[in-house]
DNA sequence: TTGTACGCGTTATCAA
DNA sequence: TTGATAACGCGTACAA
């Protein structure tokens, strides 16, 4: 089963392998006539363009490596979902790398794109330190999203002002004892923090943090201690709304009802949050469009290699859903 | 911002360009001090091993493609898992192609995988027709996951027995109006609509098929129709959890009760159906687990390309959650 | 409009 | 253990 190459339909056809190679990616220089022939001889002899080669032989310009950190949250389809829809539109081909929850698999992942050649990457999520993230953008022109660096192309959506519109939804329904579910700390991941600690403090309130991870299984165990601990809250913000299903499957395990017994904020407006029974209020911070922005900063990039870094902030937007209300009593 | 070569980290070290390549691939040849010397070198220099250009040169069998039909399905999350488990235990490179919710990418991106040069396709849940699989599958190896083809290495959960299994556990709590909410009619998806057929019929029962999409708004409104209709269902079993969520959606609008009123059976066991709000009552598959056997008929697939092609069948579970109950009356 | 020739960065073969 | 040298399949000036 020998593979076909452009050599040999160049051969069938009676033409130089050059002319196949325009013929194909429809460049000029080649008579409509002679095109249609090289293409039928192409189709007929089963030739399948070999992309390798094409990449190695060609100068650059037209790839871009995607990163998603966690398959397991649909966020990350969004986000990819608006990278790929510009991505078409420019013509460029997408390589993915996939991270793992805990950040593990970062660096292997933007090492194997770096090796991969492609021309920028746009990485979702990374939970990668700072410094080791410039140092990998000075060899590869990245695109953060999700999370600002300094420094680096960053498209992210402001968590602070999120974080600050749950806590204030909450402390408008009467709520006094806020807990927040904190997701590890790392660089560029502090911010709901910030937000929901700032406005604690302006409305006079006594802090109370809770560091979680980001598996489901842990943020219930966490939620749960904070729940049967002594002076437990009354209404408790999760860093993303994967944690706050830890936080519902706690109240679930104890009985209580999300939104009258304990009020439950998560994040992301994941589809999670949107099933009927579980109606989380959340935030949403646009997934395809944080996608379709960092993916035109990528084109930008690949543009004009030297230009400044750039940031994107846009705002997020609080969904308020069942499981907040006032305090039980 | 030249890029450093296999080339350039040779005539720094003052070896030839084959020891660099054996070094880095730590492949005997190499004495232990002379890769020493090289690795330091190249790390130096900054030098990053191109892939592109050792796939092209290289005579293969180190890359596996892997075809997702649906990122927002968690389900595929875990078929990834597993096959990236097993891919990483067997040192195969993984490269990735993603599809759309309703197939209408499905050819695409096979045919880039294709181009990629990947020595063997894994597809998770393709849509494409059984005929044009198999010409695909001709020209690069396939192994389909989720869904059986005819003469291609096949990776399936017995749909048909998940179906029995929902569809009797509704007759045994009393159910009496049984209807299925079906996906579109396509190749290699109709197992679970026969599961569903011949248990109704066995039972003596009338059965109500109604055909959906794939998506959870449309399965909405073909539920709600179906609840507002004459002679209304007790129990609706949809052909997956995102058309379940659906039928739960229209539910809530009604003001009904899943497992109370009306009661409701997915399949996936997705994450959608373990939201504590939720409890959806579902078929598990063990994505995982189809995702490491598909693997591995991938990996024997490279070894003997010529083997008759092998199907490889497992058995799904129900997962008796809260959405399933006795008939209201 | 067509063909020639060189380069892309590796891997692999074979002889030293 | 090392070092030339030929593929690998294609892109692209440049010449015709």
């Amino acid at each position: 089963m020998m593979r076909i190459t452009m050599e040999d339909v160049a051969r069938h056809v009676g033409v130089s392998r050059a002319l196949v190679s325009l013929a194909y990616r429809n460049r000029p220089g080649v008579s409509t006539e002679t095109r249609e022939r090289i293409l039928h001889a192409g189709r007929e002899l089963g030739y399948v363009p070999n992309r390798v080669a094409a990449r190695l032989a060609g100068h650059g310009g037209n790839t871009l490596g995607v990163f998603l950190q966690d398959l397991h949250n649909d966020l990350f389809a969004d986000l990819y979902e608006g990278t790929r829809a510009v991505a078409d539109e420019a013509h460029k081909h997408l390589v993915l790398g996939v991270g793992a929850l805990d950040g593990g698999r970062d660096a292997e992942a933007l090492e194997t794109l770096a090796q991969s050649r492609v021309d920028v990457v746009v990485a979702f999520g990374l939970q990668l330190p700072d410094t080791e993230v410039r140092t990998i953008a000075e060899r590869v022109p990245m695109v953060c999203v999700l999370r600002g660096v300094a420094d680096v192309d960053s498209v992210v959506s402001d968590n602070r002002h999120g974080a600050r519109a749950a806590t204030e939804h909450l402390i408008d329904l009467g709520h006094r004892r806020i807990a927040f579910l904190a997701n590890p700390p790392s660089d560029g991941y502090m911010d709901r923090r910030h937000g929901y600690m700032e406005t604690i403090a302006a409305a006079g309130l006594r802090p109370q943090v809770v560091q979680t991870t980001y598996s489901r299984e842990t943020a219930a165990k966490d939620a749960g201690a904070l729940l049967d601990g002594a002076d437990a809250p009354t209404a408790i913000f999760a860093h993303n709304d994967q944690a706050a299903m830890g936080v519902l499957d706690a109240l679930a395990l104890r009985g209580l009802t999300p939104g009258r017994d304990v009020s439950v904020i998560g994040y992301d407006n994941s589809s999670l949050s949107k099933a009927p029974g579980t109606s989380l209020t959340t935030v949403d911070v646009d997934g395809v469009a944080l996608g379709r922005s960092a993916a035109e900063l990528a084109l930008r990039r690949i543009e004009a290699p030297g230009a400044p870094s750039e940031w994107r902030t846009s705002f997020p937007t609080l969904v308020v859903r069942s499981t907040t209300g006032a305090p039980a009593a």
